[in-house]
DNA sequence: CTGAAAGCGCTTACAG
DNA sequence: CTGAAAGCGCTTACAG
């Protein structure tokens, strides 16, 4: 069964091509008998548009592209969740592409995503991504293009996030209040501005609260794996017995120290406090369970759709974009670590 | 900018738009001089051909579609990083789509594909699909449909699947060999053909092994939750104290028990052994660390394109398709819990 | 070796 | 209210 085409149905129905392309479209110059025969005809033989066809013509593809660091990552799919849920009521289908958190792949995949003439790019970049001329590319293009979660401060255009230096600020302070006095930071890696800003909340807390910071206490998890949280919990142990609270970049880190410290029979929280970031679902599944801040994924998905949905119809009405910085609201999840 | 067109490098150069096309696509009857002036040209001003032009005439658009039942799944999400990279490799890019494990969006979803053109589908079917109308739709219009892990036997198309009878008989022979002889079963869902064959692979462990099969130690996880395990065991542990083994059908249900087990200070393996299946992240992270069966999750989505990149080369050249189902093997992966 | 022309399937300005 | 025609940007059979 080949694809039916506009022709066919004109052909079927003794139209012209032109009236039954206006019936379907509901062009109010079209007789509204006309209008039901041919789309009741249509929708018995199932007849879609041919999308590429209509975009030569129109200019709009109706897909757009999302290029996120890592696929395998809980956060991501959740904001993946989002955008999809977002596009569907327009329409839309979302074509997925991973940097790897690689800048040169992030680089080709924009590229790609050009060529296939997508309407709109959301993009959250990659680690090592430390120049901007592919993304400037974009915006040449008038191409609407959305940040989200990681951004760069050198484009003008639209991002949603969250403010990662109060999120890490609140979570810090938390463990203030249940009395911790020396906490340590296993922070991110030391390019990406949200490692950097829940680095600075920390700092900020301690300074706030009147306690001292100390370099040697904040450890860099370049991978922000659960390997590094283990192996630096460790050596908190052996080299700063004094430590009795630790916030960690991100969940995988924490659920390292957790593990470390169980296995050490250290009594958590008691003896040693532990708080996450990103409010994986694992958080929930350790032993004890993880305090963690909980970051909007799916919200900050459809956030990031609908800016750029907004941005479209405005450049389609010729009208001039202002560019938003939307910042979501994140929520510290108090369980059993802290 | 707008993007360049073939017209443009054609007046550029003071050639015909064919030349100029030919040239890029390096047919054999064009000078190898123009040849190498319009190539020179076309990446100094970075063209690239309108995808949808080009499919107009080829009937190709270089874009694939896939549908999962969950995007927020560390198994699926594996398969989609499998499926994108062998797809990067041919120049696809792919359309991710949710069924959200329901029949009438995986229907919806599947129409949107087809009104898209992709050039071939790769789905893995919703526990609740119980019908194939939609999916003879897609065979029927002679696009490649390839399955993986979760399919229809009533379908004729090629798949990628685990054997996930034999995948359950070695976890369960493992434990049988670590001497349990009571074992208890979390099951999935009654419909879905995994959790049917991982049963079956349960019971036909404990027949081969003389060991007896009981109904009330099977337990049926709906939401395949950590929170149905957690439930279970609790009940195992207070109506059945004789069961010294569980089988889970899944992770999440696996970690939910050992969680149980934790709290109730009974001791894992020695008292009651546990295994799960897929060999999650989280496997690695609980405590004790879970056994399981890994999944080869990537490799599956490599095959999966492969298969699909296959049968369209078939069909491009007008031969006939033999339909492959390629069993990828599954591993035991023994940890702290058995 | 080069180029004029048809055609893929749509949309839409224009004529009647 | 209906329809002929142009054109979106390509590819390719055909002519020269």
């Amino acid at each position: 069964m080949k694809n039916l085409t506009l022709k066919d149905i004109a052909a079927a129905l003794n139209l012209s091509i032109t009236t039954v392309s206006k019936a379907l479209k509901d062009y109010p110059d079209v007789n509204t008998n006309t209008k039901e025969r041919v789309k009741a005809y249509a929708k018995k033989v199932n007849f879609t548009p041919n999308a590429h066809a209509a975009f030569l013509r129109t200019q709009q593809s109706k897909l757009i592209g999302v290029v996120i660091p890592r696929l395998n990552h809980f956060f991501f799919s959740n904001v993946l969740r989002g955008i999809m849920k977002a596009a569907e009521e327009e329409d839309y289908m979302v074509i997925v592409l991973s940097s790897d958190e690689s800048y040169e792949l992030e680089k080709k995949q924009i590229n790609r995503l050009l060529q296939q003439n997508v309407d709109g790019i959301l993009l959250s970049i990659a680690d090592s991504t430390h120049d901007t001329k592919h993304i400037d590319a974009i915006i040449e293009q008038k191409i609407p293009l959305i940040f989200f979660d990681k951004y760069s401060k050198l484009s003008n255009c639209s991002s949603v996030v969250i403010n990662d230096q109060k999120a890490a600020f609140n979570a810090v302070e938390h463990l203030i209040k249940q009395g911790k006095k020396n906490i340590a930071h296993l922070r991110g890696p030391l390019l990406p501005q949200n490692s950097i800003d829940r680095f600075l909340g920390y700092r900020k807390a301690l300074e706030q609260y009147g306690l001292e910071y100390r370099k040697e206490w904040v450890f860099t998890c370049d991978q922000i794996s659960n390997e590094e949280g283990y192996a630096y919990t460790q050596e908190i142990i052996e080299k700063h017995p004094e430590i009795d609270a630790i916030f960690a970049v991100a969940d995988m880190p924490a659920v390292g120290a957790i593990k470390c410290l169980n296995e050490q029979k250290i009594v958590i929280p008691d003896q040693i406090a532990v708080m996450g970031f990103s409010n994986w679902r694992i958080s929930n599944l350790v032993t004890p369970t993880l305090s963690s801040v909980n970051q909007p994924g799916i919200k900050m998905g459809e956030k990031a759709f609908e800016l750029f949905y907004k941005e479209q119809q405005l450049i389609k009405k010729g009208e001039s974009v202002v560019y938003e910085k939307i910042e979501l609201d994140t929520k510290l999840i108090i369980r059993q670590s802290s």
